[in-house]
DNA sequence: ATGGTAGGGCACCTA
């Protein structure tokens, strides 16, 4: 831990091949630290190092074609790097790489991006494989966060954690993104001494960070809050200010997702 | 009434 402030921002791109551009416009407005993507779409050997090297940006990527697929851009060095839930491969007969984690070590700081499972339906077996996916997750961070005690946990967590953090709670009720069991799993993140750095701040009513792209959702603000960086204990008191940059969202051809961005002191 | 749009990749699947 050495410098001040840093700054890290999470971003759901949909496709880092069509957004690519955006990608790289935001970051020369927002010059930041660690940008952590998720959605890339794309496989490894596809992956624009260079373009964003170019850019100033150092970047390691778990991709795979069509779907998923994690990256970490760093201004800095990165060291140990690591892909996936240690000792997770498949479930009931679902891929075996799902490519959803990447972390690395970042000027002190343990930076671990995660495209949480959606799981489609409550009713779905994709909801339950995201409920089983979210345990695994919860058992390798506990010995992640001793590992690491300043750690970031940034990402789409595909949970509007409480009813503010959804356009019409009475209309979603126990739906996909808001239901109990997937709230009582992000209680369970937050137990091990995670903190919603969003909810640190005064923010304005009916913030989000993603707008379905059908029913005009962005313009009639018909949204949620499920892009999330959280904290480790260490590293609450040194949170300054998290926001939500809806700017990207309001251009030509958007990410469903726009950025949320922490300053740590 | 299960709509609507976007991305990938070329028939649907995922979100």
């Amino acid at each position: 831990m050495k410098l001040a402030p840093f700054k890290l921002a999470t971003w759901n791109v949909n496709s880092l091949n069509v957004r690519l551009p955006h990608v790289l416009d935001w970051l020369r407005e927002n010059p930041i630290d660690v940008l952590c993507l998720q959605e890339t779409k794309q496989e490894d050997s596809k992956f624009p190092y260079a373009e964003l090297k170019e850019a100033g940006y150092n970047a390691v990527h778990a991709g795979q074609k069509t779907y998923n697929g994690v990256a970490i851009l760093s201004k800095h060095d990165m060291t140990d790097v690591e892909h996936g839930i240690a000792g997770f491969h498949s479930i009931a007969g679902y891929e075996v790489e799902q490519k959803r984690v990447i972390a690395a070590t970042i000027s002190g700081v343990r930076v671990v991006c995660l495209y949480i499972v959606n799981g489609q339906a409550v009713d779905s077996e994709k909801y339950e494989y995201k409920m089983r996916w979210l345990a695994a997750l919860i058992d390798w961070l506990s010995g992640e966060l001793k590992k690491y005690p300043n750690l970031v946990l940034l990402g789409d967590y595909n949970i509007a954690p409480e009813d503010r953090d959804c356009h019409d709670p009475k209309l979603w009720e126990g739906q996909i993104l808001v239901s109990p069991r997937e709230r009582e799993m992000f209680a369970k993140i937050t137990a091990l001494g995670l903190h919603d750095s969003f909810r640190l701040f005064e923010q304005p009513e009916k913030s989000f960070s993603w707008w379905d792209y059908r029913m005009m959702g962005f313009r009639r603000n018909f949204g949620m809050r499920i892009d999330h960086i959280l904290v480790s204990d260490a590293l609450k008191s040194k949170c300054e200010s998290c926001i939500i940059d809806k700017a990207p969202r309001k251009l030509e051809r958007p990410s469903d997702h726009t950025p949320v961005m922490l300053t740590i002191a």
